[in-house]
RNA sequence: GCGCCGAUAGUGUAGCGGUUAUCACUAGGCGUUGCCAACGCCUAAACUCGGGUUCGAAUCCCGAUCGGCGCACCA
């Protein structure tokens, strides 16, 4: 049994996570989180709340997760996003069609469907494998489709990312941070992928969930004022360069940017956060690392883009945060879309005085002449080089609509004068840090989990993180007494009036109960006994070193919570204790 | 989507045409038990689904679903 079937065995078994719809057969692709798993994934979630929103100063937001079609068009999901496929009649196998063809037509992605089946026929092109017949060429598209009200006029898609809401709210965001760059706002929720075939557990589902961060930011400077915060720390570089050799590096944030190897400061400190944030999770510090995209698997628009990733058993290095410069494009795609001013002005510090050449149709002669037309034909003027518009003479000749119009050059003026400009408008750049929490989560299980050896006896620790770990502390009443499950419940109370959760267990054996507590990842436990009644004392047991000791009931709230908050080690606690007694 | 392999209590399993469906762990109850998976007694709990062959199917056949591996896919 390798390490991804225990951990998912685990998982199952006490209520992590399991395949979803088992009652019905299940399906590919869907889990359920169970109430450990609910919880972990909500800690987690909160950490990254704290690390972004809190930290960061950027906005969380909320969008529906069913988007319409504009929006999948400016982004390119609905035709990047879905391949021609063909299906050999004889042996079913599946083939990209336009990749079957490309040695006849240059550019197969311009051709449609029905023309890349037709070039099909028309060169009698089979099987690569059997030579067998080719079926007819259909688009599989890997967004969920589904229809807004009733009939079918109204086609709406499952979001493929929670990017695209942070994109098509700028206008209403840049105005919610009051005109001014650099401005982040995040999303944190569910995303949904057709996939072909989902496999490898919680690593590819179709219905999964995501954190992500976009950052708009002015183009010109790509430095992050806190930067020094960040420079000092070393990671595990898988460069470009780096894999052609095969080769990893460490090296700190700030001699990465320094030789060039991270492309900007701005890149660079979100990479920098991410690490900090998956090592709060709880991702182990040698089994992560940042591989930078090649050329060639960076989508064109991107400037620069590095993969966090982590080393699981079975398998491999697995992407589990990307963080891009995704440049102007999103904005740029969803201008072009939308037709709306997706622009920031920007303020020079100082006013700055300038000629300006300005093209002056004469609207009064114009607009009769050309009724209807006569904006459109100013708007072409103005589109024109002043300099062209002085050597063309006696007329000047403008396209519009598919029309070929004839105006005298006197009608047009063309004046310089000085103007005082303020600032200018830009299109912000975009840093996205986007994060796959489902992956997350399985990561940070399978690192946290471990087998040792205790007295001969095998013991599973789920070594999570305190305040990561979806119970905080457990209260084990040595014996199912009267007596001693007085006190204790009214620990448990105490501790969940102070917002912990809590887990209240008398039975079997206390031997029993700890490794219980150690296999879901429970940091302290809490045992109450006869000394407790005799001297107002219990036992804290730590989970990773099985170590003890006594604390007064009246310290025990302050001493959990400054233990889990890592305010406190068990061995400080231990020492303030004895001091104080 | 394709090919190969698999699917039995919560978990891991035995079974190879006729069994009360095996065993262990786990879980629950009672007793016992004074800090690291103790013990005794009792209890609960399963043949993935649908069709077929057969007097009779967990077992053989077909299909579906799910899972593993390989191929393909993976903005």
């Amino acid at each position: 049994m390798d390490r991804y079937e225990q951990v998912t065995e685990l998982a199952r078994r006490r209520g992590y996570m399991w395949p979803a719809f088992e009652l019905y057969g299940g399906a590919a692709g869907f889990y359920d989180y169970g109430p450990l798993g609910a919880r972990l994934k909500r800690r987690i979630e909160d950490t990254w709340r704290s690390f972004f929103v809190v930290r960061e100063g950027f906005s969380e937001i909320d969008c529906p997760t069913i988007g319409v079609e504009e929006i999948f068009k400016a982004s390119g999901h609905l035709s990047g996003f879905s391949d021609p496929l063909t299906e050999c009649k004889e042996c079913k196998e599946i083939y990209r069609a336009d990749h079957l063809i490309k040695h006849i037509i240059e550019v197969p992605d311009a051709l449609s469907d029905q023309e890349i089946y037709r070039v099909i026929q028309d060169n009698d092109v089979g099987c690569p494998e059997c030579g067998g017949r080719l079926s007819e060429v259909y688009e599989f598209n890997l967004m969920f489709r589904t229809a807004i009200g009733p009939g079918n006029k109204y086609p709406g898609y499952l979001r493929p990312e929670t990017a695209q809401g942070m994109f098509i709210n700028f206008q209403r965001l840049l105005r919610y941070h009051r005109d001014a760059l650099p401005f982040g706002a995040v999303q944190i929720g569910r995303s949904y992928r057709n996939e072909i075939s989902p496999r490898q557990g919680v690593i590819r589902l179709r219905e999964f969930t995501q954190a992500e961060a976009e950052v708009f930011i002015d183009p010109r400077d790509k430095t992050h004022p806190r930067f020094c915060e960040v420079e000092e720390l070393i990671l595990t570089l898988y460069s470009r360069q780096g894999q052609e050799m095969g080769q990893t590096e460490r090296m700190t944030i700030g001699e990465a940017v320094d030789k060039g190897i991270i492309a900007h400061q701005m890149l660079a400190y979100y990479v920098a956060r991410t690490y900090q944030f998956l090592r709060a999770a709880g991702v182990a510090e040698d089994r992560l690392r940042f591989r930078q995209h090649k050329a060639d698997e960076m989508a064109h628009y991107a400037a620069d883009c590095w993969d966090a990733e982590v080393l699981l058993d079975r398998l491999g290095w697995i992407e589990v945060v990307g963080v891009a410069d995704r440049t102007d494009y999103d904005l740029r795609s969803h201008m072009a879309q939308s037709q709306a001013n997706l622009k920031v002005f920007v303020n020079y510090k100082q006013p700055e005085r300038r000629r300006v050449v300005r093209i002056k149709p004469d609207m009064k002669a114009l607009g009769p002449r050309f009724k209807g037309q006569a904006k459109a034909v100013a708007q072409a003027l103005q589109a024109m080089d002043p300099a062209d518009l002085k050597e063309s003479g006696e007329s000047v000749t403008v396209h519009v609509d598919g029309q070929k119009l004839f105006i005298e050059a006197n009608l047009i003026a063309v004046e310089e004068v000085e103007e005082e400009v303020r600032g200018e408008e830009i299109v912000p750049h975009v840093i996205e840090p986007s994060f796959g929490i489902d992956r997350i989560i399985y990561s940070v299980l399978e690192h946290a989990y471990r087998e040792e050896m205790v007295d001969e006896e095998s013991r599973i620790v789920l070594g999570l993180l305190p305040g990561i770990a979806p119970v905080d502390v457990a209260v084990l009443p040595l014996m199912d007494r009267e007596e001693l499950t007085g006190p204790a419940c009214q620990i448990v109370d105490e501790f969940r009036r102070m917002g912990m959760i809590v887990d209240y267990d008398t039975s079997g054996s206390i031997g029993r109960r700890y490794r219980r507590n150690d296999e879901v990842g429970t940091p302290f436990c809490v045992t109450v006994d006869y000394e407790t009644l005799e001297e107002g004392t219990v036992t804290i047991r730590d989970r990773d070193s099985m170590k003890q000791i006594r604390v007064g009931v009246q310290a025990l709230g302050e001493t959990i919570s400054a233990l889990i908050g890592k305010r406190m080690t068990l061995d400080e606690a231990s020492a303030a204790l004895s001091q104080g007694s």
